[in-house]
DNA sequence: TTTTAATTTCAATACTTTTTGAAACTTCAG
DNA sequence: CTGAAGTTTCAAAAAGTATTGAAATTAAAA
């Protein structure tokens, strides 16, 4: 296959990818492009490359920044700011499930735990303190597997395949 | 806390939840609401329940009996349709496991798979190759893991955690 | 078979999210 | 300080997604 063609692929397959976990298109496309790009790319680099704005570029640079997937470099001499992805892969993993884990399991955890003292009886009731109950127990041991995810090292995970 | 609220506070955190995944928010409120249901639902139940018109109702039950997790009833000379959705958590988050793997993971390595072949060289060739390579790499181990974790006991789910 | 209850489909509409682009802002150099 | 290069913000527009509601379909009952 050819390179530019390739390219194309990969960022659109990620562009698709993010779409899916709630991650929008362009964040994805452009942490693909810093992805594969040997050399740390400015604003424009990525406007140009993926036909998109200078407003869009700036709000989802910003935000694979507080992902911590991306890092600003400055060149000596260059009023410029360049961008670069983490590329190691494992690390990515890391902070994608440390930062959904921030966003969906933690407010869940919060809601279940208001939801503790619930008043009457009858059927009704119990089903809901049962269900409640079980996704409690449940989201705690996720939570507790994500956090310890989120710090190990690439080796724990490989081994688990065994 | 009363029983009306806290239904309602369960069912809109688990719509919540939901569209942080990529399902829409309907579909997430009917499950929540067969989840904490005591007895079987009809169509008509639900609308009521969630104020959601009658096409939405059909199409999101019939989305996640595709699921897996909702199962249509019949009662004996009673000519609706009742609807209960698996209680257990741990079936459902294997459900949920495969569904998406089957979504978001197989497309990606198909995607990864068909840019194996990659013409030409140079540094952003070679880029391309190896983060490609990489990304395939862990992708195939979340596929295992993944694979596994959809046909594991919760016993296997619950020992990662000692 | 015909009638009637229930369900499904889908074009139109409402709603949500993303993207644009230009103005405001920041920062550095002269 | 002033001007130029670069960046950010945000209201408005575009694009994408979900929902409605009524017509079409299906299936049980009479």
């Amino acid at each position: 296959m050819e390179f530019e063609k390739a390219k194309e692929e990969f960022i659109s397959a990620w562009g698709n990818l993010g779409s899916n976990w709630g991650i929008n298109r362009t964040m994805a496309q452009i942490h693909a492009l810093l992805l594969i790009s040997p050399v740390a790319l400015t604003t424009e680099d990525m406007m140009e490359e993926l036909k998109i704005s200078r407003g869009n570029t700036s709000m989802n640079t910003r935000a694979l920044i507080d992902w911590g997937v991306v890092k600003k470099e400055n060149k000596l001499g260059d009023r410029k700011e360049y961008f670069v992805a983490t590329k190691d892969v494992w690390e990515l993993a890391r902070r994608i499930a440390q930062e959904r884990k921030k966003r969906e399991l933690d407010p869940l955890l919060a809601t279940l735990e208001n939801l503790q003292n619930i008043e009457g009886e009858g059927k009704q009731v119990d089903e809901l303190k049962t269900i409640t109950q079980q996704i409690g127990t449940f989201a705690k041991k996720a939570d507790k597997l994500l956090t310890f995810f989120s710090k190990a090292k690439y080796s724990w995970f490989t081994s688990l395949l065994r």
